[in-house]
DNA sequence: TGTACATCAGTGAACGCGCGTTCACTGATGTAC
DNA sequence: TGTACATCAGTGAACGCGCGTTCACTGATGTAC
């Protein structure tokens, strides 16, 4: 086996972006290097520069691709929904499924500028899906939807990142998450 | 100059945590090396571990010393004044002296044990610091302090996460700072 | 207080190792006729 | 459709480099008498 259809070289590219988006998050951008990405996507490591130009490259790429996961998770649940997915045990202690921004976006300003602007556009992304979230469950009437969207996305990231921060005191993180969910629910309630 | 004070050595050593401290939050704890922490701090590498009995014991120490700074530039000032230095754009754009809980606390959970508690620890202490800043502020009449304290930690957090995230939009990140801001403080005047 | 010796903070060379990246090579796929 | 050749996905050895850590050494400080 050495060259292969281009379908499967697509494949194979695709993969290793999948890869990369799970183990980035997991073992952060430092914690896993070129040769062991390949390894974890079935291949070895001379072939990675048919695919990307660099790490970078493929960080970029990974954390995008990643932005879409979290997109396709979570669009079109009621606000609820969302908030509960997102303050929850399993969103703490599964970081490779889970929000980019919270497992990575602490370190964005110290990457380089692709993955930078990926950052950036994930955010909005990520705001913009609350927004329309909070549009969507009842007839706009009160308010400011944009900075409701703000200041609920705040509440769910610095939720998550204080629990994983915390996670050496297994009560205490519970804590922040049962309290910080049932507030953000209860504010919620308060709106519609 | 071989061999020096005992006092000097402690100086020597003190200045060393400190550097980390800053360096650290700056670039994340894989950001910069033994070396050039030593170097920062006016040294040469070998005599690291005269101090430190690795580069992880290192940064536990850094990392509390960041959360014993934050709690020097903290406590005692009115709620207000807390979220008002917490959530600014010099807060976002200073990093190596801001919260080590939005600097570094997303990876806590990819760190050893030493660092991991002392990332616990300083969540805690944080949670402490707003509660009592919201006790100060009033004769504690309404609700769960602790609760609504817990929610201004995720939001302080957040905000700042959110926005470093953001960075590579400016418009973006410093509405995430004016809308997370403005909102905290209306809430808190509500609490009041 | 003065002398002799042990301690140990700090130096700089060296260690093995894993990193991101490059390269010559392979051989099935893709293409030109 | 069949043949001849070019392409290029994937392999595995090799590159230079920086990392955390170790070590023999230095010489002023600290200590024992």
């Amino acid at each position: 086996m050495m060259r292969v259809t281009k379908e499967q070289a697509q494949a194979t590219r695709r993969r290793i972006v999948e890869t990369a988006a799970e183990q980035f998050r997991d073992r952060g951008f430092d914690g896993i290097g070129v040769a062991d990405l390949m390894k974890a996507s079935g291949l070895t490591h001379g072939g990675f520069y048919r695919h990307f130009s660099s790490k970078d490259d493929l960080m970029a790429e990974a954390t995008a691709l990643a932005y879409e996961q979290l997109e396709r998770d979570t669009s079109n649940k009621p606000i609820e929904d969302l908030l509960g997915r997102y303050i929850s045990d399993s969103h703490r202690d599964e970081i490779s499924a889970g929000c980019p921004t919270s497992a990575l976006g602490g370190g964005a300003m110290r990457q380089m500028e692709p993955v930078r602007s990926v950052f950036a556009q994930g955010v909005e992304t990520w705001i913009e899906m609350i927004e329309k979230s909070l549009d969507d469950g009842n007839a706009a009437i009160d308010g400011d939807r944009r900075a409701q969207a703000i200041e609920l996305a705040t509440r769910a990231v610095g939720a998550i990142v204080l629990a994983r921060a915390a996670a050496a005191n297994g009560r205490l993180s519970d804590e922040i998450l049962a309290t910080s969910l049932s507030r953000a629910l209860e504010d919620v309630a308060r709106i519609d």
